[in-house]
DNA sequence: TTCCAACTGTTTTTT
DNA sequence: ACAGTTGGAA
């Protein structure tokens, strides 16, 4: 069995690699070579004749990791990717679906609606159906909507015992027949729809069943509830699934990852043994002693300890600084330092934990001209004329679409009002069909009717000449048709819009080169195969290495990623444990979590900073340094001060209010018999009524009455 | 239809 | 602080 495959390999990833045909749960440390092991199976299999490429199924979670798995699989492999079911779960199951749309009662051309355009139709619903969205909030009932299918629960299987709830899940239900009746579908709807389709179609249950022999699953510990579901049905009792994941990674509890589906797969697969891979590979001793320590706070663990071969490396540097923007000189300092030494911006990464945060860093390495990317912001297919392109598109395809329809009926503007569209949508709501089918009965007179048959014309007109043209030319030919360059051109600030659309010309040239390319066994047309790809894939916006340029995210953008040097800023109690994380049951544990993310992402050097006093919404705040710092053991830290000139940046004082005269103040440190220490971080009332607010450093936030609560200085 | 003022909600985010 | 959204007036 000397294959070069397998060289390199350490014990236990050559036991993970070259399992015999079981499931398995691979419990695979930061820095562990998860990715290797993962793809190494793949090709072992397959090498060794133990699998086809065509009973391969791996899942990952995002575009980026399922592409990695694929070309380092090309590198190890010179095997066609054809039939090879690789990739995200959304992907996968809207693959499965377009094979089977009939079975699974839905359009050949239906399309996928993402977060915002779910939310469109929401809003949509609850007009039509006069309900008071202060009352029932859209984002609410997304929330409520997706959770409810991540649950696997159907509209009528939702179990309501207040009248709230049970008008929620009648909006569900008017939800689900609307987005039946337009022929589209949301994110969780692909998943829930492809999971009902292989349990009530057996003929094509038994069919995947047998096909998939060996199915594989990355980050395992970030599954939901119907993810879980939804392989061990495909897997069935043959398959052998193969599932890597890192219960201490597991940061997306709070969308519905369910860490517990780990444990649930040991038992219902009948797992004889964790494979455990806790050699890392990135980090030095000293990093490596951190994290395990902090991690170790947690209670409920599968339990593991990351260790290297490498020395102990440097001590994590600790710096407090008086201000934010103290925190930030002290960071744009330390990296032009790092830099005078020799290392590349692009390996040294700036972490936060919350988006807020980076506007202070980027205004003090502005200043200071480091070059910095963000990553984080609005997609490629997310910005507006890109949506509005590719509402043009998919009326193209399917004109019941209403949701698209409505996006471009007036834009550019051609006079229809919402007088107009009123009366069209009463026509509609009336007859029982789409807007468009509305628009053909032509019952509209005057202007608005002209108006409304322009646009039919419009639509039909692109549907036609665009039967015939190339998948590029057609975006061409619909750009300029609709009228969007025309409207763009006029527009003052519309030359980056006009050069997204270029863009997307583009990328649908280079979307329908690869799509010819690796025609697979279900093909669908290109332009369905394109806005699938617009939804499911909305533009890379996940850390691209490379270019010369300070890397800033927040830590949740930083999983799965390594840096020479890593800063970690704003580690304060509310900000890192967040506040928030305190109410909800084990947030403290993820967030705790997240740290060890955070510690993990660096190789050689790390910095940990927090600040005295912070703007956050602006107000000042005043915090305390993050419990996960006494966390850490201090015989691994490094405190350092700053060396340079005594703070030079010194905010003007914002006004200080005192607590009545009774000479409390804000920022003051305090003691309580029961909370502990605290500082006091606001105040209101004055003489009996005063109260403050105070920050404990274990018991969180709380406003207190200064009459009763015997609060003393420290 | 367009523009501006007022108002709101600010943890993390992929598909 | 601030960006994104909404509602009303022009």
């Amino acid at each position: 069995m000397t294959t070069p495959l397998l060289r390199g390999l350490n014990p236990e990833q050559l036991a993970a690699v070259t399992l015999p045909h079981e499931s398995a749960l691979i419990l695979a440390g930061a820095g562990s070579g998860k990715t290797r092991v993962l793809t190494t199976r793949i090709a072992w299999l397959i090498q060794s004749g133990q699998a086809s490429p065509s009973g391969i199924f791996a899942v990952t979670f995002t575009n980026k990791a399922a592409k990695e798995m694929l070309a380092r699989l090309g590198a190890l492999l010179p095997i066609n990717t054809r039939g090879m079911w690789i990739g995200t779960f959304h992907g996968l199951a809207n693959r499965m679906l377009r094979a089977h749309h009939r079975e699974a009662g839905l359009p050949a051309l239906f399309q996928i609606l993402d977060s915002a355009d779910q939310l469109g139709a929401i809003k949509r619903l609850l007009k039509a159906l006069n309900v008071d969205d202060e009352k029932y909030p859209p984002k609410q009932l997304q929330h409520f909507i997706n959770g409810c299918k991540e649950q696997g629960l159907r509209a009528q299987k939702v179990e309501a015992f207040d009248p709230y709830t049970r008008k929620q899940q009648e909006l569900y239900a008017a939800y689900d027949e609307q987005c039946q009746r337009e022929g589209v579908v949301d994110f969780a709807e692909l998943l829930l729809r492809c999971h009902e389709l292989l349990l009530h179609e057996t003929a094509l249950r038994r069919h995947y069943q047998s096909r998939f022999q060996h199915i594989l699953v990355d980050e395992f510990q970030d599954t939901n509830h119907l993810q879980y579901q939804w392989l061990k049905l495909l897997a069935g009792e043959q398959a052998a699934v193969f599932a890597v994941g890192d219960d201490d990674q597991s940061i997306y509890a709070f969308r519905g990852a369910r860490v517990g589906n780990m444990a649930d797969f040991e038992r219902d697969f009948h797992v004889k043994e964790i494979i455990r891979l806790e050699q890392n590979y990135r980090s030095h001793g000293n990093i490596l002693d951190a994290a395990n320590a902090l991690i170790r706070h947690n209670q409920s663990r599968l339990g593991k300890n990351l260790w290297t071969a490498e020395g102990s490396g440097e001590p994590i540097r600790v710096f407090e600084a008086h201000s934010d923007y103290e925190e930030a000189g002290f960071i744009v300092d330390e990296v032009k330092a790092l830099q005078r030494e020799g290392i590349p911006l692009s390996g040294i990464a700036l972490l936060y934990r919350s988006n807020a945060q980076s506007r202070v860093l980027e205004h003090a390495l502005f200043n200071a001209a480091v070059p910095y990317r963000v990553y984080g912001g609005l997609r490629f297919f997310e910005r507006q004329e890109i949506k509005h392109a590719l509402a043009y598109l998919r009326l193209i395809g399917n004109s019941d679409d209403d949701g698209a329809l409505l996006r471009v009926l007036n834009f550019p503007a051609r006079g229809v009002g919402a007088r107009s569209l009123e009366s069209l949508q009463e026509i509609a709501r009336s007859e029982g069909v789409s807007l468009w089918q509305a628009a053909q009965l032509k019952r509209l007179g005057g202007k608005a009717g002209v108006a409304i048959q322009g646009f039919s014309a419009l639509v039909e007109n692109m549907r036609e000449a665009c039967a015939a043209l190339p998948l590029a030319e057609q975006v061409e030919h619909m750009l300029e048709q609709s009228g969007l360059l025309a409207h763009y051109k006029n527009e003052k600030e519309g030359a980056d819009r006009l050069e997204n659309l270029n863009e997307l010309i583009n990328a649908a040239a280079a979307f329908e080169l690869e799509y010819s390319r690796e025609a697979g066994e279900e093909d669908v047309d290109p332009l369905t195969a394109f806005l699938s790809h617009a939804s499911l894939e909305a533009g890379e916006h996940q850390a691209i290495a490379g270019q010369e340029a300070l890397q800033l995210m927040t830590v949740h953008a930083a999983k799965g990623l390594e840096f020479h040097a890593v800063f970690l800023s704003g580690l304060e109690e509310g900000l890192f444990p967040h506040e928030n994380s305190s109410r909800e049951k084990d947030g403290v544990e993820e967030e705790r979590r997240l740290m060890y993310v955070a510690i993990t992402r660096a190789r050689r050097r790390l910095y940990l900073s927090y600040a005295d006093s912070r703007m956050l919404h602006g107000q000042q705040r005043y915090g305390i340094a993050s419990r996960f710092l006494e966390e850490l053991p201090p015989s691994l830290l490094k405190r350092i001060n700053r060396d340079s000139a005594p703070q030079p940046m010194q905010r003007p004082a914002t006004r200080a209010e005192s607590a009545g005269a009774s000479g409390w103040h804000i920022g003051q440190a305090v003691s309580h018999p029961k909370f502990g220490p605290g500082i006091i971080i606001n105040s209101e009332g004055r003489g009996a009524d005063a109260r403050v607010q105070v920050s404990f450093s274990h018991a969180g936030v709380k406003w207190l009455a200064l009459e009763y609560a015997r609060l003393e200085a420290v």
